[in-house]
DNA sequence: CTTGCACCTCTAGTCGCTAGAGGATGTAGG
DNA sequence: CCTACATCCTCTAGCGACTAGAGGTGCAAG
């Protein structure tokens, strides 16, 4: 029941300051009560909603999709088909992020290992850049 | 020798339009010639360029690195070094985010089985989000 | 009472483009 | 030669998710 500063709530919640500030005034968070002096008086339930924004940026959720599930999150009655579908749409993401990425890791990999270590005019990394035919796997 | 029109270099760069113009005016390609009647006309071993910087933002390098990236390739007789340096740096990177969406991947997996399709009450996803003590792995 | 930190609002900047307005140019057909 | 239409030009503003900074107020300790 003990009223929190912004910047407590920043410190227990690990969402900086300003960000606060920014997911309230994009309407993620409603407005928390004010001091007499004007100052943010976050109550404790609303480090909750900011730990759950947070963990869910960390899982790269976007603002929208974390709009989404907070709305459901707020309404437990609801059927959780979309609260299921965002997490899958988001896990294809990843999954096809993790293999560009592995195709490009390869990619860096070669031009490192082959760098002489010389004069640019020997240099793999210049070169695999300049033509993109040089590329072990070129889809990407 | 043939002057080449922004639409062909383009479609031939695989670099959007606006984006060449764009490199053009953050200095990262040097401006062309013009018609007479005031539009730019590339040479074709401006076509060169285009796909080099098309090459090294597809493999994730920042404008500023491939800035670099093209003055050493501009000065063959200059040291690789600094090129063996950005990539590898890019390939450090590229090395952490698989890991870490890695661990996202495992974590969503987690989410998206547990969750029983039906009331958001019972939702493994919105739980997890709600607290991160849930995470197997609690370290992204 | 003063120091100094934390808070307030507001605007503008970041990155790498992308979209759109409003107008000029270039080309192909009639 | 005229018209239609695609392509080009410049310029400004917008995207997402913040971050930085200016300029001012509140508050607690010494």
């Amino acid at each position: 029941m003990k009223k929190i500063t912004i910047g407590e709530a920043a410190r227990q919640s690990g969402v900086k300051v300003p960000t606060i500030r920014y997911y309230e005034g994009i309407g993620l968070l409603s407005a928390p009560s004010r001091s007499e002096g004007n100052q943010r008086s976050y109550e404790p339930s609303d480090l909750n909603r900011l730990a759950f924004i947070r963990h869910a940026r960390e899982l790269g959720f976007e603002i929208e999709a974390i709009r989404t599930l907070l709305q459901l999150q707020d309404d437990p009655h609801q059927s959780c088909a979309s609260a299921d579908a965002i997490a899958k749409a988001r896990l294809i993401e990843v999954e096809q992020r993790i293999r560009s990425l592995n195709a490009l890791k390869a990619e860096l990999e070669l031009m490192v290992e082959g760098c002489g270590h010389g004069r640019v005019d020997q240099c793999r990394v210049i070169e695999v850049l300049a033509d993109h035919g040089k590329c072990a796997h070129p889809h990407h």
